[in-house]
RNA sequence: GGCCCGGUAGUUCAGUUGGUUAGAACGCUAGCCUGUCACGCUAGAGGUCGUGGGUUCGAGCCCCAUCCGGGUCGCCA
């Protein structure tokens, strides 16, 4: 071992000890004969020193020596003879070199490696390698370490497994496209990667394993956004001989013992809970950022019999007219920025924005023409209205919308007014239903997935309202943010062909896709039940940063290629002809 | 696939109504300098203005197409 110590762990303790430290030159300062250099490893920093009066030999090598350069120096540990550096860990330090030895040189590189780089991002990705030599990116990657150090500690000392499922697995495209691979063996057939380790992880269960976790590798075929990557992390568990309330308490157990020893932050528990209906009524969404208030509010009732066509046909039509009201927003959000929330609204799929701002000047209420004094006095006090708010309201005839462009609005309008949001508010959101409408396909989803149990008070509904069956599942929200997704499942083999059923699966389908399963299942299967949580959104939430790119060290772009070693790429004709595959070019 | 934003020295940006030789800062190169740490001083190099076409006497600027990157909707059981 040439290295002694690293670069920012040099101390006090140190001072006239002889020590090598290794690591790349952050900036040469040549003074004329006197040369110090910053040299930087995962550490940190530490000021060398070369004297020309002193070591003449090791000062002509510091002479020619770049920025990015690798060196290995020997030197002793001095406080230093000029004044502190207070930004430093090793301000106060220097260590006067007695030899050098230049490992590499290196080019320029292409933008400096710094901290907080505002640097085109695009050059960054093709140049990875030297993005993730600078300190905040190195930071989230030592921070992702951490994080699923402790996960692996948490997990083992409470009884879990870790147990590696395939990469390559049978196709079963339910939800997200697979990414398929070629078999060559078998020209024609086609391994998937895994969206998720799902039913390896129930075989499991079956298997007796009673705990398993696995930090995983998940492939999604879909298009990419800012939270979103094709390939992705999670920190998936399964537990046998339980119920909702078991899986929940280790998972929020999980969630405590990690924040505390990662970022030092206490989450009381338990968690807060809220049920799918609760999250959507008062927050307009399943993954409610409830660092703030601006919570929904219906005034169905008011509307549905007032002069505003708009409204009272919403609520005629079966849906609901619901507002948020922008505190303290009437200064900011301008007509023109009304306008604006109401192209995003419209794109979000309502109708349009009903709006009533009042200021100094009275109230502007577009629609007053169409409602009397008191419902117009109804809806301000049902908003909690006062002087200097900014209201806003969709009417829609189906909920969803309402909710959904409610919920959006919120968190845009938070932004807006720059409401105060800090710290982590964590929180389950319980009881999702177990179907979900598809409008394109006119059929029933399951809105999880087909091996979600149902609630068994919701049992009886199965078939005759699909509408009202609430599932055994749970998600788990951060700041706004879906971090975890789970449920109990079923192990009943007759309530599972019943589900199949419900969901348009034809049993031969169902036997074909999933028979490996269910016929596990006859052999004696445990209840069991578990979740996976999204570890780069995590990572990502818990450093507060908005981009799951700072959080994965070799990450893909929006095209889902990568633009460092330009994946994906052209294969060889004989690549191509063992596979038995043949690329149709496509038409202009 | 739709919508929105961006692309000018190595980097970050400025660039007037379309008008002379496209500028600045940092970085880079060379020289000087023994206490700097965003070292300082002096000098210098560095540009197919993303690409292709069009309008014009004249295009970094206007028009069309296209490529690359970002955000978002659809999509993500």
């Amino acid at each position: 071992m040439r290295r002694t110590d690293y670069c920012g762990e040099i101390t006090e303790a140190h001072i006239g000890k002889k020590v090598t430290v290794c690591g790349w030159v952050q900036r040469q300062r040549d003074l004329g004969g006197l040369i110090f250099i910053d040299l930087r490893d995962r550490t940190g920093l530490v000021q060398l020193q070369f004297d020309e009066s002193v070591n003449k030999e090791a000062f002509e090598i510091a002479f020619g020596v770049r920025s990015e350069y690798v060196l290995e120096v020997c030197g002793t540990v001095a406080k230093r003879g000029g004044a502190v550096n207070q930004n430093l860990k090793t301000g106060a330090l220097e260590i006067i070199a007695d030899t050098v030895k230049v490992w590499s040189k290196a080019k320029t590189p292409p933008f400096e490696i710094v901290e907080n780089s505002n640097v085109n991002e695009e050059l960054r990705l093709k140049y990875r390698y030297l993005d993730l030599r600078r300190p905040d990116l190195q930071g989230n990657i030592l921070m992702r370490h951490r994080i699923t150090k402790v996960t692996r500690d948490y997990f083992d000392e409470n009884g879990f497994i870790e147990i590696e499922t395939p990469i390559l697995m049978k196709s079963t495209p339910e939800g997200a496209r697979d990414y398929l691979v070629p078999s060559r063996i078998h020209p024609g057939t086609f391994y998937a990667l895994p969206q998720s380790p799902q039913i390896y992880k129930q075989l499991s269960m079956v298997a007796g394993f009673d705990r398993y976790m696995q930090i995983a590798r998940c492939f999604r075929d879909e298009d990419l956004r800012a939270d979103r990557q094709p390939e992705f992390t999670q920190i998936d568990l399964e537990m046998s001989f339980v119920d909702m309330e078991d899986v929940l308490a280790i998972g929020e157990g999980y969630m405590s013992r990690l924040f505390k020893e990662a970022l030092g932050v206490e989450i009381p528990l338990p968690l807060p809970r809220l049920t799918y209906k609760e999250a959507m009524e008062r927050y307009g969404s399943d993954k409610p950022d409830v660092r703030f208030g601006m919570e929904l509010f219906d005034i169905s009732d008011i509307a549905k019999d007032c002069g505003f066509s708009v409204f009272s046909g919403a609520v005629e039509a079966g849906g609901s007219v619901r507002g948020i009201n922008a505190k303290g927003g009437a200064a900011k959000l301008t007509r023109k920025e009304i306008d604006k929330l109401t192209e995003h609204a419209k794109g979000i799929g309502a109708k349009g924005l009903a709006f009533i701002r009042w200021t100094a000047e009275g109230i502007t209420c577009p629609f007053s023409k169409f409602l009397s004094e008191q419902e117009l006095q109804a809806i301000l006090t049902r908003a909690g209205a006062e002087e200097g708010d900014a209201i806003l309201f969709v009417a829609d005839g189906k909920n969803s919308i309402v909710f959904g462009t409610l919920g959006a609005l919120r968190t845009i309008v938070a932004d807006k007014l720059e409401v105060e949001k800090k710290g982590y508010a964590l929180l389950w959101i319980t009881e999702f239903p177990f179907f979900d409408w598809d409008e394109d396909q006119n059929c029933w989803v399951a809105m999880h997935h087909p091996f979600t149990s149902p609630l068994d008070e919701c049992l009886p509904y199965l078939e005759e309202d699909k509408s009202k069956v609430r599932a055994k599942a749970y998600d788990l929200v951060l700041n706004g943010v879906e971090l975890a997704s789970g449920s109990i499942r079923i192990t009943d083999p007759d309530l599972q062909s019943r589900m199949f059923k419900m969901l348009g699966l034809s049993p031969e389908e169902a036997h074909q896709k999933f028979g490996f399963l269910t016929d596990a299942f006859q052999y004696g299967a445990p209840p069991h039940g578990g979740m996976g949580i999204g570890l780069d959104r995590l990572v990502m939430q818990m450093l507060g940063l908005k981009n799951l790119r700072d959080v994965v060290p070799f990450p893909k772009v929006q095209n889902a290629s990568e633009l460092m070693s330009e994946c994906p790429s052209n294969v060889s004709e004989e690549q191509l002809r063992e596979l038995g595959i043949a690329i149709i070019k496509e038409e202009q």
